[in-house]
RNA sequence: GGCCUGGUGGCAGAGUGGUCAUGCAGCGGCCUGCAAAGCCGUGUACGCCGGUUCGAUUCCGACCCAGGCCUCCA
């Protein structure tokens, strides 16, 4: 089976062969911890923890870290808005961030680095630069001299001209280039900062992936992922500062760029101030629903998030549970492998797309089962697909009747009234189990007679 | 203005040079006291115009439109 990743480099999806199969190197680019991440800051997340999953299962060794930025002018004007320490700050929101991406079924990663941990690597880092000829200091500045580095512009295609002819780069007297970008700046007294050869100061934003990649994964990676909008100047400028400081070695082998997340096709930005918080969604929808949206349409694919395609994702999940749910009394098959053609299309490029399509054929192949000696593979092929994928991961009872951004339902209740109905219908007072069937409904109960009884759900 | 993606049936969303994506919704039927669930059936989809080809949604070119990056951003 052929592990196939597009590549930003090339543009193009190429078989992925690692440098050593003993230990795979991922680099994620992680949040800036200041508040609450946003649904589209969920889709990297999701995307890349399966792409290590998938790594773990094919090669035996894998080393995936991704970052937490917890020192940045914006989590500056948060503490100071607060009045409080930074540290405060970015305690608080880095600790939210693991709990929702707990909640969302996003593994670990095996490495969580922090800027902040790494300033002696991230100040070596800048005098190992200017060492080089590769950054200058000024005015109590470490910047990257562009010039140093010829094929600058490479990884996001575009040329230092073309920077400058669009003309939007920071210009300041301290640059030697406008399109130089800073390594370290100098803090203010009520700032925080770290001593170093160049003053009081702390690090610019992209040093410090650079400093941390390095320090934990190694010269060179195999892959480092992140959303498209880093490409520039993010990743190009990490590029840059790595494969310089490491006198010319490749930084990273497969960059990978998830497509953006959008809200009415416009794209979700802080800045924008269109965000939909991950925090709250996980109130409101079940885990498994935000899963399924994130991971419906390929990564690279703009994703635009709605209502419609939340109710659509439900009513999908809905019915993968009833399957589960219809073959409850069977059991699973023990040790049964993720199917071959279900891993082959998440391996091409992670199609989680044609992953679905199959997902689905699984599902009716499971229900159709049911009653033969195969019932018990076809589920546990269903649960093994699904589960690489991090669905279908509940009991079908619990799925059916659980409540979220409503009042919980009260199930004793909910059976006294199908008791009342059931012995209406054994009386044939239809018009009373009608009344009945009316109040559940209010209570946003759905109600199925079967052939072995009644049984409910949460939900129209 | 420069660079880069993408435009697929009501919605979502893969993919392919020449029989089928798939899901959701809709419609008809079966089942049901009625529903629900399930089952069966059901759609001349590939932005526009040219070109290449025996044949293009799929390749090439122009055009239109949308989105992203060029400043913080996943």
């Amino acid at each position: 089976m052929n592990f196939r990743l597009h590549n930003s480099l090339s543009r193009r999806v190429e078989d992925f062969v690692p440098q050593d199969p003993n230990r795979v190197t991922l680099y994620a680019c992680g949040p800036t911890v200041y508040n609450y991440i946003h649904i589209g800051n969920a889709r990297p997340a999701v995307v890349f923890a399966l792409l290590a999953r998938l790594l773990r299962r094919h090669f035996p060794g894998v080393v995936y870290a991704r970052n937490i930025t917890d020192v940045d002018d914006k989590i500056n004007d948060a503490a100071r808005a607060a009045g409080v320490p930074i540290s405060a700050i970015t305690d608080r929101y880095a600790a939210a961030y693991r709990e929702d991406m707990a909640r969302l079924g996003v593994d670990p990663p095996d490495v969580e680095p922090h800027a902040t941990t790494h300033i002696p690597q991230i100040i070596a880092m800048c005098e190992r630069l200017i060492a080089g000829g590769h950054a200058y200091a000024a005015e109590n500045h470490v910047l990257f001299d562009v010039s140093s580095y010829a094929d600058y512009g490479h990884l996001s295609g575009r040329s230092v001209e073309d920077m400058i002819a669009g003309a939007r780069v920071e210009v300041a007297p301290y640059k030697k280039n406008p399109a130089d970008f800073v390594l370290w700046k100098p803090s203010s007294d009520d700032l925080p900062g770290w001593d170093s050869p160049w003053g009081r100061g702390r690090p610019g934003w992209h040093i410090e992936c650079s400093a941390m990649s390095e320090a934990h994964l190694g010269e060179t990676i195999d892959i480092h992922a992140g959303g498209v909008d880093l490409q520039f100047p993010h990743h190009e400028n990490e590029v840059a500062q790595s494969t310089c400081a490491h006198g010319g070695k490749v930084f990273a082998r497969y960059w990978l760029h998830n497509g953006m997340l959008t809200l009415e096709g416009r794209k979700m930005s802080k800045s924008v101030g269109n965000t939909l918080i991950l925090h709250e969604l996980l109130d409101l929808y079940p885990a498994e629903v935000l899963r399924f949206v994130l991971l419906k349409a390929h990564y690279r694919q703009p994703l635009d998030w709605s209502d419609t395609a939340l109710q659509q994702a439900r009513a999908t999940l809905d019915g993968w549970y009833g399957v589960l749910r219809d073959l409850a009394a069977v059991e699973a098959t023990a040790e049964t492998p993720v199917p071959a053609e279900f891993e082959a299309a998440l391996l091409d490029d992670l199609n989680t797309p044609e992953a679905f399509a199959l997902l689905a054929g699984m599902a009716d192949a499971a229900r159709r089962s049911l009653g033969s000696d195969q019932a018990g593979a076809a589920k546990a092929r269903l649960l093994a697909a699904a589960g690489l994928i991090g669905l279908l991961r509940q009991d079908p009872e619990t799925w059916f009747k659980q409540t979220t951004g409503g009042a919980a339902v009260d199930a004793a209740r909910v059976e006294a009234l199908i008791a009342e109905r059931n012995a209406a219908r054994a009386a044939r007072d239809f018009a009373r189990a009608d009344a009945i069937r009316k109040e559940l409904g209010e209570l946003g109960v759905t109600i199925e007679d079967g052939a072995q009884g009644t049984r409910w759900r949460v939900g129209a």
